[in-house]
DNA sequence: AAAAAAC
């Protein structure tokens, strides 16, 4: 059971004696007597209405209701150290923080927030739709996935969670998140990782990346022997690091961890820009062993010393390529080299990206050690699971067009509120203006760009989530690693300028191996596009129009064409180059480049 | 060119 492993591993760890005071006596009906306890500077933030926790408690809660939903463990909460950087095991007092303002009344709880409450919800909420689609993943359709890794002592993938030892609690919230079988790069990378073994991986979200990287983070803190941070500071002291580019990626990220960490004593915190900052300082204050952080906000964190990374024994880096598309470089040297984060070799990093160009293959080089190189195949995007279709359309009718496409959506019977379709423009303004027009012409819609507040980012992407505004207009703020159920459609109202981005966008849709649909409106001003959008098309067996054959044959317009060939996030390139030695990734910078990718032309499907 | 990200 949860509690005595959990206990087991508690007591391993060094200096708990105070944590088994706490908690090594306890049984899962002993918690339910003690789980009133709120710290003082909680104390009078309760909801009145808040029922005893003692109505349900137990491992079996996570299918309650907030509100009724029972953490089990707040008996174990190491109370008042708040100024530890972490709060030792025996279940550290939670919060839903995707959000400042917190989720109905339970903001104020100090207990561990059963993080699987909000799914059972949804589902009472919504119970036909449930049970029509919401059954976990597809799985078969990560069949046939291929792999590539390379590096030296690359350990055996693995067929089943079963297979690796995670840990009871672990394998609980493995459960409860109705995985079954781990997916391809969870196969892969959590061997890989447990073995201790730095990671560059090639591979989507949506194919399991994020659990490929929490469980062995999670069960590594779990396990491990980590010394504790002096009382008296105001400085926390995170064990794991997990940068992503955008805010709404780092509260999905931060949202997942916490299912997953859920009842281990490990302590999930997001940091992100927009939101007021003294409500994240406070959960930090609270303790932290695994930051997800946006790196904007990291850096004032780091600046204002509220944080150290002098603890780092796990930096994650997700959708590399795309902070560096944002501009991030800078920021993301300064939190790996330039602050008090252990260098490479004494922390373990996994560095994430969809595209492997020069600039991850330099970062590669520079934040990793020794490490094995893993490239998996797509699930879904592009490939079979979604259907491209691609019309031309003058700018002048692309309204009316989407109107056509939204009305035959719902005539098709698809069920009317949750074939979700999220709609891609190319500006702020034009997202403002469409979701204006959608919602004058009686199509509830919402919008999600930079310009909006980020209160007003995160109620429209929950809106579109329960289905409340199924039709989403957005920028490229969503394009990449939102991880949104039941997005039925996708179109591309303003196609990107870059095939990349088309295939990010592409793939909000036919997530986690169900199928979907996506329709780009093109015209004149896509010319750039056409070439590689029909080789990407063609390639993944779409019906390209002729015309857009045509388009894609005339040389004049200077398009590009698609880079390379294959189906690969990109190539371990010390394998292309004469150095090949297993760790000697530094020599790339000698070795007069890095094969046939030198030329540096990443594409998210090569 | 636009988008994103700290205050």
């Amino acid at each position: 059971m949860r509690s005595s492993w959990a206990d087991a591993v508690e007591n391993s760890v060094g200096g708990s004696s105070d944590n088994a005071g706490i908690s090594g006596r306890n049984e899962p009906t002993s918690a339910v007597a003690k789980s009133a306890y709120v710290p003082p500077h909680l104390r009078n933030r309760l909801p009145a209405s808040e029922p005893p926790a003692a109505s349900v408690g137990g491992p079996h809660s996570f299918n309650d209701r907030p509100g009724s939903g029972g953490p089990t463990s707040g008996s174990r909460w190491g109370g008042g150290r708040s100024d530890y950087g972490r709060q030792g095991y025996g279940g550290g007092g939670g919060r839903g923080s995707g959000g400042w303002g917190g989720r109905g009344g339970w903001a104020g709880r100090d207990r561990e927030v059963n993080p699987f409450a909000n799914d059972d919800v949804d589902a009472e909420a919504e119970p036909a739709f449930n049970d029509q689609e919401n059954t976990g993943i597809n799985f078969d359709a990560y069949e046939d996935i291929p792999v590539e890794t390379s590096g030296g002592n690359v350990p055996p993938p693995v067929n089943t969670f079963a297979e690796i030892d995670l840990g009871d609690a672990l394998n609980l919230n493995i459960r409860r998140c109705k995985y079954v079988r781990p997916t391809p790069v969870q196969r892969y990378a959590i061997p890989i990782s447990l073995a201790g073994r730095d990671l560059m991986a090639c591979a989507q979200t949506g194919s399991g990346k994020t659990a490929a990287f929490c469980f062995p983070i999670i069960s590594g803190i779990m396990t491990g022997n980590f010394p504790r941070r002096p009382r008296g500071v105001r400085t926390v002291f995170p064990l794991a690091l997990i940068l992503s580019p955008t805010r709404e990626l780092s509260v999905q990220i931060n949202e997942e961890a916490k299912k997953f960490s859920y009842q281990t004593g490990v302590r999930v915190v997001v940091a992100y820009g927009g939101a007021p900052i003294n409500q994240q300082l406070r959960e930090l204050e609270r303790g932290v062993d695994i930051l997800v952080a946006t790196p904007g906000r990291l850096v004032d964190l780091l600046e204002r010393a509220k944080v150290s990374l002098q603890m780092i024994r796990y930096l994650a880096l997700d959708e590399a390529d795309r902070m560096l598309d944002m501009g991030f470089e800078p920021q993301i040297r300064k939190i790996v080299e330039q602050m008090d984060m252990p260098p490479p070799g004494e922390r373990q990093t996994m560095l994430f990206s969809a595209t492997f160009p020069k600039e991850i293959q330099r970062m590669a080089s520079d934040f990793l050690s020794n490490y094995i190189f893993l490239a998996v195949g797509r699930v879904g995007s592009s490939t079979d699971l979604i259907v491209q279709r691609v019309e031309y359309v003058n700018d002048s009718d692309k309204r009316s067009h989407l109107m056509d496409l939204i009305h035959a959506q719902r005539a098709n019977g698809v069920q009317g509120k949750h074939a979700l379709t999220l709609v891609f423009v190319e500006t702020k303004k034009g997202a403002d203006s469409l979701e204006h027009w959608l919602c004058m012409n009686g199509f509830p819609a919402t919008t999600i760009h930079g310009d909006r507040t980020q209160q007003e980012r995160e109620m429209a992407l929950r809106s579109f989530k329960s289905g409340s505004t199924p039709i989403l207009v957005a920028t490229d703020v969503a394009a990449r690693g939102l991880d949104i159920p039941h997005v039925a459609h996708v179109i591309n109202f303003d196609l990107p300028n870059d095939i990349d981005d088309y295939v990010h966008r592409i793939g909000r849709t036919g997530r986690a191996g169900k199928s979907g649909l996506a329709t780009a409106f093109f015209n004149e001003n896509n010319m750039s596009l056409a070439k590689s959008l029909a080789e990407l098309m063609k390639e993944a067996n779409q019906e390209v129009p002729d015309w857009l054959t045509r388009f894609a044959g005339r040389a004049s317009f200077g398009n590009k064409g698609r880079r390379g060939g294959g189906r690969f996030g990109g190539r371990d390139f010390r394998r292309d180059s004469s150095f090949n030695r297993g760790n000697s990734s530094r020599d790339y910078h000698r070795g007069g480049g890095g094969g046939v990718y030198g030329g540096g032309y990443p594409s998210a499907w090569d």
